[in-house]
DNA sequence: CGCATTTGACCAGCGC
DNA sequence: GCGCTGGTCAAATGCG
């Protein structure tokens, strides 16, 4: 659709050309006029050509596209014929039955703002029960729980029921978490509960970067409104906020590794303002990394606790709330893959209910002992994963063709060349979806790869719009749009890095 | 003087 | 229920 549009743009070019040529002609020769046509003609033809390149390539890349989607629908077929096997409630059959399709991409992130829990006061008791009882599955209990209308009072004490592992009781908790999915689901409810997602959920994003100064600049205005010693790093995290707009909710935790120069900026909330030129690498990486931990948190379905993508870094744990599903990018010349790795799984094994990304952006001989991502999508760089603990960490400097030299670049050259990575590269937001999909438990990569191209399209369009990429998951049809505008881009600016 | 930072107090969540 | 911890608030302080 879109290439049928350029195409006839640019015949209209065309034409309104020749016309103004034509006009031209009174006053010049005939020989001038002809060499300025053929000069003219022959431009045209090397746009058109161009365009036809790009349009050989557009093709290319929603050929890719494509192909991880029907890829995600085949495991997602899998698992939902899979799912009724493995589990051992007639319950859990229901839930599956009744969440298929569509429905069940809106039923699976439930997210309710901390002023949410204290009204619900069903989401510890729910949390614990999922927590306790089924790291498996049972988590749909908590996703719904969150997104559900507020429960009564009565409601509420029923969920304390004893916990036995009845059938019985385990359908008399399903009936009570999923009535309200079995409404008709307008349009009106799906807009609120977008809205009220975006409103409530705020995403972290860490990014882990070498700085030898105090402070590192990353070009946003920061105000600081906070400093606390955390457990285990006698160096003070700081908590600032962002002073560009006063009403811009994103938030910004600065903890500085104890043992090392490296620097942990965790950051919160999307900007709903303009940002300075200056802010828009550090923005976008973390803008990107948030709309995939949206999207894929999103079309999550169940399983993983959906929650998240949690940060822990050696000697200074970085508190991650189920309410905040966070990524980590590390951009770090010197990482320590190794026993950060080893750490995360210690960690993991002690804390099942939180799963953890650990994007690793270092150079390729950091990482030794690549294993092939087998979900079918891409398999790209050196991807560290174990499904099961949910832990993974990449290294995208693997394949020789792509690798970045990051131990060269200062920290913004760094974010800015991640930045690139991620939102440039289909292949890269492949990789980053099927990681987030794996880690999150199921859902689309398709979106992650769109809610990327969005974001960058976004940023493309006008710095003058506010930043926020995560409304545009508020139209699918826009994200569409926008994916195509950002891949018609995309190799005009891989010129400029 | 205005603005940013510092710092102790307070609050909420969570684990025991 | 209590204590620990992370996160936030707001008065005090510092700085240009």
């Amino acid at each position: 659709m879109e290439i049928g549009l350029r195409k006839a743009d640019l015949g209209e070019m065309v034409k309104e050309e020749n016309k103004a040529a034509e006009s031209d002609g009174d006053e010049r020769g005939s020989a001038e006029k002809i060499v300025l046509q053929d000069y003219r003609l022959e431009r045209k033809k090397a746009e058109m050509g161009k365009v036809i390149e790009e349009n050989q390539r557009l093709k290319m890349y929603l050929e890719l596209i494509l192909k991880d989607y029907r890829a995600l629908q085949m495991q997602y077929k899998d698992f939902v014929q899979q799912e009724p096997k493995k589990s051992t409630s007639a319950s859990a059959v229901n839930i599956h039955q009744n969440t298929e399709g569509s429905e069940l991409m809106s039923l699976s992130l439930g997210i309710s703002s901390s002023s949410d829990r204290k009204n619900d006061k069903t989401y510890s008791i729910t949390k614990r029960k999922v927590d306790g009882e089924d790291k498996a599955g049972l988590a749909l209990g908590l996703i719904c729980k969150f997104k559900g209308p507020k429960t009564t009072p009565a409601e509420s004490s029923t969920n304390n029921l004893s916990s036995e592992n009845s059938i019985e009781e385990v359908k008399k908790e399903a009936m009570k978490i999923w009535p309200q999915n079995k409404f008709p689901n307008t349009v009106k409810n799906r807009e609120h509960e977008v809205s009220l997602q975006n409103l409530t959920k705020r995403p972290r994003v860490s990014v882990r970067v070498r700085c030898d100064t105090p402070t590192m600049d990353d070009g946003c205005r920061w105000r600081k409104y906070g400093q606390k010693i955390s457990k285990g790093n006698p160096r003070p995290r700081a908590y600032y906020r962002c002073a560009v707009a006063p009403s811009c909710p994103v938030r910004k935790q600065v903890q500085r590794c104890v043992d090392n120069m490296s620097i942990l900026l965790t950051y919160e909330g999307i900007h709903n303002h303009p940002l300075p030129v200056s802010a828009t690498a550090m923005a976008s990486t973390t803008s990107a990394a948030a709309s995939m931990l949206i999207s894929g948190s999103k079309t999550s379905i169940s399983g993983t606790n959906f929650n998240g993508l949690n940060f822990y870094y050696p000697n200074s744990p970085i508190s991650s709330s189920p309410l905040c599903p966070s990524i980590t990018l590390d951009l770090t010349p010197t990482s320590f893959p190794s026993s950060s790795l080893s750490h995360l799984s210690r960690l993991h094994n002690f804390t099942q209910t939180h799963s953890t990304t650990n994007f690793n952006f270092t150079s390729l001989d950091t990482n030794a002992f690549p294993i092939s991502w087998t979900n079918g999508i891409h398999n790209y760089g050196n991807q560290h994963c174990s499904n099961k603990n949910q832990i993974c960490s990449f290294n995208f400097g693997a394949q020789p063709q792509e690798t970045l030299h990051w131990q060269s670049l200062s920290s913004q050259d760094t974010i800015a060349a991640a930045t690139k990575a991620i939102t440039l590269n289909p292949r890269f937001q492949s990789a980053l979806s099927a990681a987030l999909t794996s880690v999150i438990g199921s859902g689309s990569a398709q979106q992650g790869n769109q809610t990327l191209a969005d974001n960058k399209s976004s940023q493309n369009t006008k710095s003058s719009e506010p930043f926020p990429v995560l409304s545009s998951f508020l139209s699918a049809a826009n994200a569409n749009k926008c994916a195509l505008n950002f891949l018609d881009k995309s190799h005009d600016r891989d010129h400029l890095i």
